[in-house]
DNA sequence: AGCACGCCGACT
DNA sequence: GTCGGCGTGCTC
């Protein structure tokens, strides 16, 4: 027999499939991780597909040396999932295939944790001398208990008595594998929950449900959780598996407590902040199948499931379901294929969907299913956008508006915390007038420019458009034109000036790990008054019940980063920030300080309404040429050698020059330039840029690949991305 | 990616 | 004479 394999070498050149021979002795499966001769090596493999026959010169074909686990790694939809990513994505097949196993697997050392446990062996005590008392105590407290960990033993009664226990062979030792899986401090107190009549109803259309993809669409509070714990609650019982997917940030102690409160330990967590160990087990645990629901970030798509009964991708909007390094995938994509192979439905929840999700909702595509009312039947904060051009105008030069203050003062007097939300991406910085407003945008692209200091230019990141540096606004001519940035740090400082309370100060600077993070809003939910200053991490997750004002300072921020979903982001930011303030007892308030209060961004959130935002912002994506209705690609040429990076870019640049000309009606764009962070981790880098037209889009996506493979080079890396997020 | 093979410069 | 530089090419 002939088993096809790849093997575990991270390059293009020998991205494919080898055929090796199968010896009689080896009873090897699809799946199976294999010992392979490879060249002058020995390299690890993944069998993914048996059969009799080889088109390889059959005299060629050397024997796989060994099986190196007792059960297969990789499941057939896994190896499915591999193929499906490499022709959606662009990958290598090995990129693909270590997504699904934790990387100590890899590295060899899966070591089981394995404690030591200390067994009575005795009824009679007689034998332990009268001076022995510590001894006697050990004994004594076995009796009672059964058996305890060694550790503990020695600990309580010192090492010395227990060894000599041991040696009299009055107590045995014996090993047992241990999980390692987290421990929550955290846990929320249980409460049956009545599902209401909205989240009742989708949940019995979704759990009814063969392969489907449904966008979620739930107001801030409407309780979408509780639909996902029903609908899994109903693949369980089905004797399915589920995979809920979320965003990082938002893997918070409280949504652990409330999954295990309804799951227990049939529940997996996969967390960042995991050890090597501690993933390996949850991993390990799913795999065995001890759990049978994996919760976690993007990458827990690759849960070693079988016969899943749902999906969930919460917060789907969330930018962290594209994967931006390495293996560059888009998860929804991922979801999508992987509920289609388990015939299962796929729930995509937000109560901001991506405009891209909407679209394929209203389209048909996806089912939408509504959830219009708040669970605790609370109103959700009046959100009162001010107008920072008039406080300027009215002599306030200051971050914050009058507004604001007033509202800071009464929060303090009533013993009640704010938040300060601060708008910080990135570090690209665009000019904005004083007087006006203005901010310049791209003539071509419509989004706003990025001011770069090296060379004192303006540029369009989607296009490469270069501006000189304006000094007159071109709009009321006035002549203060700035960079429109506000740190963390420089709201803080202000604040002490003006406040005597604690204020807070969460941030990617203040909060060098998981931990620190966690502290800081614990530490902040019992100070009252209080307040908090940060960025975008404060806006999720967390639920503080004190929290009456919410101000975000500078809205703008986000509004006019160089990025054409940079109007959804803000929308979303608004959204969820505004509904920290929702959680309190006592009524919520957001003020929101803009320097174009009449921006329909602004009107439609502060409004709640997503409808309206949606249609303005969907007819602008069409006039524009953007996303959902072309498809960005972004071809990324990187290696140590500049002149070998510009050759391969040069080459690539003029084969999809020729494509166009056949095509020319498809391409909205091509270009090719450095990429604006030109060189990281010893590589140059550069790219080409180009818009499709949604209609031959997938055709001429295929040829592109096709030229990208015949142009492989040692030493120059290609990369395509589909619709990418960044492009530094 | 690795590793071997192969063809030119400055050294015990 | 040879040790070793890294360009090129192959891996079932």
């Amino acid at each position: 027999m002939i088993a096809e394999v790849i093997v575990d070498v991270l390059s293009s050149n020998v991205d494919k499939v080898f055929d090796y021979n199968i010896p009689p002795s080896l009873d090897v499966v699809v799946g199976d991780r294999v010992d392979v001769p490879f060249g002058p090596r020995k390299v690890d493999g993944f069998v993914i597909n048996i059969k009799d026959t080889s088109n390889y010169d059959l005299s060629k074909l050397k024997d796989i040396i060994s099986k190196k686990d007792t059960q297969p790694l990789l499941s057939q939809n896994m190896v499915r999932l591999c193929f499906f990513m490499k022709q959606k994505f662009y990958l290598r097949l090995a990129d693909t295939i270590r997504l699904f196993l934790p990387p100590v697997i890899r590295s060899g050392k899966v070591k089981e944790k394995i404690v030591q446990y200390v067994y009575i062996n005795t009824d009679d005590f007689s034998c332990i001398k009268k001076g022995a008392k510590k001894q006697l105590e050990v004994l004594t407290y076995l009796q009672e208990k059964g058996k305890e960990k060694h550790s503990v033993l020695a600990q309580k009664f010192g090492a010395s008595a227990v060894k000599a226990l041991i040696e009299k062979q009055l107590v045995k030792v014996e090993g047992a594998q241990e999980n390692r899986a987290p421990q929550n401090k955290f846990s929320v107190a249980k409460k049956e929950i009545v599902l209401n009549d909205q989240q009742q109803k989708a949940v019995d259309i979704i759990s009814k449900s063969k392969y489907q993809p449904f966008l979620l669409h739930g107001v801030t509070g409407s309780g979408k959780t509780e639909v996902y714990i029903n609908c899994i609650k109903s693949a369980l019982k089905q004797n399915k598996t589920a995979i809920m997917l979320v965003p990082e940030i938002s893997l918070t102690p409280q949504m652990f407590a409330r999954f295990k409160n309804a799951f227990g330990d049939t529940v997996a967590i996969l967390h960042s902040s995991l050890s090597q160990g501690e993933r390996f087990d949850e991993w390990n645990r799913l795999k065995t199948g001890k759990a049978k629901i994996a919760i976690g970030a993007r990458s827990c798509i690759f849960a070693p499931l079988d016969n899943i009964g749902l999906i969930v991708v919460d917060e789907e909007h969330d930018s962290s379901y594209y994967s931006e390094s390495n293996p560059r995938f888009h998860t929804h994509e991922v979801a999508k294929y992987l509920a289609y192979l388990n015939n299962c439905p796929l729930i995509l929840g937000s109560a901001t969907p991506s405009i891209e999700s909407y679209h394929l909702a209203k389209k048909g595509e996806y089912r939408l299913v509504q959830l219009t009312s708040r669970a605790n039947q609370k109103e959700l904060p009046n959100i009162e956008i001010v107008d920072m051009l008039s406080e300027i105008h009215s002599g306030n030069t200051g971050i914050f508006s009058y507004r604001f203050l007033n509202e800071l003062e009464q929060t303090i007097a009533d013993k009640k915390q704010a938040m300060i939300f601060i708008n910080r991406r990135g570090f690209s910085s665009f000019l904005m007038c004083k007087e006006c407003g203005y901010v310049p945008k791209c003539e071509d692209c419509d989004v706003s420019l990025v001011y770069h200091k090296e060379d004192d230019m303006l540029k369009c990141h989607y296009c490469n458009r270069r501006y000189r540096p304006l000094k007159v606004c071109p709009k009321c001519k006035s002549q203060s034109i700035r960079f429109g940035a506000v740190g963390t740090q420089r709201v803080v400082d202000e604040l002490k000036k003006l406040f005597n309370v604690p204020i807070f100060r969460l941030d990617n600077d203040s909060t060098q790990n998981k931990n620190s993070y966690i502290d800081i809003l614990e530490e902040f939910n019992h100070t009252s008054p209080a307040i908090l200053v940060g960025t975008q991490m404060i806006a999720k997750g967390h639920d503080f019940n004190n929290v009456t004002l919410v101000g975000i300072v500078d809205a703008d921020m986000s509004l006019h980063f160089s990025d054409y979903k940079a109007i959804e982001r803000t929308y979303q930011l608004i959204t969820q920030v505004s509904g920290r303030a929702g959680r309190s007892e006592s009524e919520g308030k957001v003020v929101l300080q803009t320097y174009c209060p009449k921006h329909f961004v602004y009107r439609c959130a502060s409004n709640y309404d997503y409808t309206a935002f949606f249609k303005k912002e969907i007819n602008l994506r069409e006039v524009t040429h953007f996303p959902p209705f072309v498809n960005i690609m972004r071809i990324l040429v990187l290696g140590e050698d500049e002149q070998k990076v510009m050759g391969v870019l040069e080459q690539l640049y003029t084969q999809i020059k020729e494509l166009k000309q056949t095509y020319t009606s498809d391409f909205v764009y091509l270009s090719a330039m450095k990429c604006p962070k030109r060189r990281l981790q010893k590589n140059y880098r550069y790219q080409i840029l180009l818009r499709l037209y949604k209609k031959n889009e997938s055709e001429i996506v295929g040829k592109i690949y096709d030229i990208c493979d015949k142009l492989k080079l040692n030493k120059v890396s290609v990369f395509i991305e589909n619709d990418p997020q960044n492009l530094s």
